[in-house]
DNA sequence: CCCTCTGTGGAAATTTAGTT
DNA sequence: AACTAAATTTCCACAGAGGG
């Protein structure tokens, strides 16, 4: 047992002392309702700690009988307090008077008094004993406030209660029963249960907060037994337009674990923080495989908007998805772009990007040291126009900042900044060198975080919309509404004298060009989910199945802008095979292998096409009754029939089965 | 030009976790 | 059981883009 307590039984009516261990703590409670036992073990307290009494923290903790009807409120029956090891229970309820020294301890504003909604306590307190607390401080705050991940607040924290906090910031588990806390805390007597409730309440808030007040940006590093990965969320990373029927690769972060392989399994996380995009060089804890199919379709409407808002704070989305259901409030994020992910090496990896003829290398890395070679090479080759050098800069910024992008010439950097050990000093020269002009579009927002994040400041930055408004002598207002992709249009088309904004808009497209082309992407993929979903009459949770499906057949499908080639064909210079091909949706009969099937068995089982293999030739089957998406080659199609969807929900109903639907996405045989 | 779809911002409504 | 605060979702209105 890792917690527990052992009562002293003292004989005396007027208080008892217990000691509570919690995971090899032992606190030493006092359970009192005399005020001269509480006096003496406040000024125990300030003796043991008086070295420390200007910035003492004191856990605080009340107890009232639970209100089960709103209208008589009840007085706070016990308050804790604890310090150290020291726990004091006082029955205030049973005491004759409240003691001059407690109030005097409660009003010291040298003391913090930490605790979950320590407000209400402090208010209950002052109503019901006309109390009042100096210095209370709510530890959620606090926590939400110190507790720090890639430099992101934890937010979330703000919400959690003791026992989450314990759990995370601890990685101790504290048990909350229920029926202790509803319990009858007027009694006079405490039970043993309660006695430990109270005083972990008031112990784990006390150890929360030195732990926060003592280590400031609290990073959880400090487990051992688990390893502690702090984000919870979840990343896709797609390559280039024709990767997006690739294995999609998945990190998922949830509290301490990283689930499953193969299949994404993630039992809860209503609340996450934010997107990280993992590079792909933390493979290890990259997961191959596909997400679980959600239950409520994400196309339009409902939780779309709040893909709006993750995609649009992360700057410049190509594709993006959510998931709903099972895995709730999960979302998805695909993503275009223009760096190929399929060869990385791990610190670094180079590029070349053509863009109109230009081709532009391009150094993509989160390793120091490789900054600094480039910069050292950049300044090399432009040695001769040092003074007026012209840097092209851009941030990606999801939050905080994860890449930097800089180029000059035809050199590019990427620099995923959010995964870097260490900012070179080189970097931070080479920003802050006032002769270098670093010019870029809509960057005010990445300054700003860059500023804060990495405290790094850049010297002399022009905004690319003030600069083509002066160059291209027009309107100042169009100018500085059109979009990179606008200007860029304008000016290399209307072959403007000034070459440097043509250059800089050369370089510094690339991403953003891009991006556009899958945005348009985007649209038509969605209007032929829509179409495939509808035909076959099936319910919108498919969406995930039919975009990847969708994505198969574009694939495959010769397009204008690669000559008439397929993408497939672009990709992997072998024409695919279209003759496998079927209608999304149509009614399948998997064949059971004699070996396996007994004499009573059907002879095939009945399932819908969802998809094709990823690697493998082979059919994604959905079988709606088992509710299990299956791969199989070996498949006779009925290609136009289609599932009765309505009767299923009907029957469904009717036998009012649980809602817990666990898809499972077969692996690869 | 009209129609449809999507993106956006804000407000209101609803859900959720946490408290005793 | 009752309540709160925060988070999330829904709803609404409107603008802009693109297809026909």
């Amino acid at each position: 047992m890792t917690i527990t307590t052992f009562d002293h039984k003292l004989s005396s009516f007027t208080h008892n002392i217990y000691d509570v261990n919690f995971f090899g703590d032992r606190i030493r409670t006092l359970v009192t309702n005399s005020p001269s036992m509480v006096e003496s073990c406040i000024l125990e307290i300030e003796l043991i700690h008086r070295k420390r009494l200007g910035r003492l923290i004191v856990g605080l903790d009340a107890e009232h009988h639970p209100n089960f009807n709103y209208k008589n409120e009840h007085p706070i029956a016990t308050l804790q307090l604890c310090v150290g090891h020291r726990c004091l229970i006082f029955q205030m309820i049973h005491a004759p008077d409240i003691p001059q020294c407690l109030e005097d301890l409660l009003l010291n504003d040298k003391y913090s008094f930490v605790g979950v909604k320590v407000g209400e306590d402090v208010e209950n307190l002052e109503r019901s004993y006309n109390l009042s607390v100096g210095n209370a401080i709510d530890l959620r705050t606090l926590a939400a406030e110190q507790v720090q991940v890639f430099g992101m607040n934890m937010m979330e924290l703000k919400q959690a209660g003791l026992k989450d906090l314990s759990e995370r910031i601890l990685g101790k588990k504290l048990e909350k029963p229920k029926q202790t806390r509803l319990s009858n805390w007027d009694d006079r007597k405490l039970s043993s249960d309660q006695v430990q409730y109270a005083c972990l309440d008031a112990f784990v808030s006390f150890e929360i907060a030195r732990i926060l007040k003592t280590n400031p940006a609290y990073s959880f590093k400090h487990s051992s037994s688990q390893r502690l990965v702090p984000v919870n969320g979840l990343v896709i990373l797609v390559s280039s337009s024709v990767c997006l029927e690739a294995p999609i690769r998945v990190a998922c972060l949830y509290r301490h674990r990283i689930v499953g392989h193969g299949s994404l399994v993630l039992a809860y996380s209503s609340r996450f923080l934010d997107w990280l995009v993992i590079p792909e060089d933390l493979g290890s804890i990259l997961l191959r495989g596909r997400a679980q199919l959600g239950d409520q379709a994400l196309l339009g409407g409902g939780h779309h908007r709040e893909m709006r808002r993750w995609a649009f704070r992360g700057g410049h989305w190509g594709l993006y998805f959510g998931f709903g259901g099972e895995i709730k409030r999960l979302c998805l994020v695909l993503r275009w772009r223009w760096l190929d992910v399929r060869q990385c090496c791990p610190t670094h990896n180079i590029y070349d990007v053509t863009f109109f003829g230009d081709r532009i290398r391009t150094l993509a890395t989160n390793s120091p040291s490789m900054v600094e070679s480039w910069i050292s090479e950049i300044e090399f080759i432009h040695r001769k126009r040092l003074g007026r050098l012209i840097v092209g800069l851009y941030t990606e910024h999801w939050y905080p900042i994860a890449t930097l992008q800089l180029c000059v010439g035809h050199r590019c950097l990427f620099f995923h900044m959010i995964h870097t050990s260490s900012i070179p000093q080189a970097l931070k020269n080479f920003l802050l060198n006032k002769s270098y002009s670093f010019v870029g579009f809509k960057v005010e927002e990445g300054l700003k975080r860059l500023e804060k994040v990495y405290n790094l400041s850049v010297g002399n930055v022009i905004d690319l919309t003030t600069l083509a408004a002066q160059v291209l002598g027009r309107d100042m207002e169009e100018s500085k509404k059109a979009g990179l992709e606008d200007l860029c249009e304008k000016v290399l088309r209307k072959k403007v004298a000034k070459k440097k904004v043509v250059e800089f808009i050369g370089r510094g497209i690339s991403s953003d060009q891009l991006n556009g082309v899958a945005e348009r992407k985007n649209r038509t993929i969605l209007n032929m989910v829509r179409s495939m979903l509808k035909d076959k009459n099936m319910p919108n949770s498919f969406w995930a199945e039919a975009v990847l499906c969708a994505v198969y057949l574009l694939n495959r499908c010769p397009t204008n802008s690669l000559d008439t080639k397929t993408p497939q064909e672009a990709w992997s210079s072998h024409k695919p095979s279209v003759s496998h091909l079927r209608v999304f949706g149509s009614i399948a009969y998997i064949k059971v292998p004699e070996a396996r099937r007994t004499k009573l068995e059907d002879k095939g089982e009945k399932c819908i096409l969802v998809g094709y293999g990823d690697r493998t030739m082979g059919y994604r089957l959905y079988n709606p009754v088992t509710k299990k998406v299956i791969f199989s080659r070996d498949v006779i199609f009925e290609e136009n029939e289609s599932w009765n969807w309505d009767q299923t929900k009907a029957s469904r109903s009717a036998e009012l089965i649980p809602e817990e639907e666990t898809r499972e996405v077969a692996t690869e045989p």
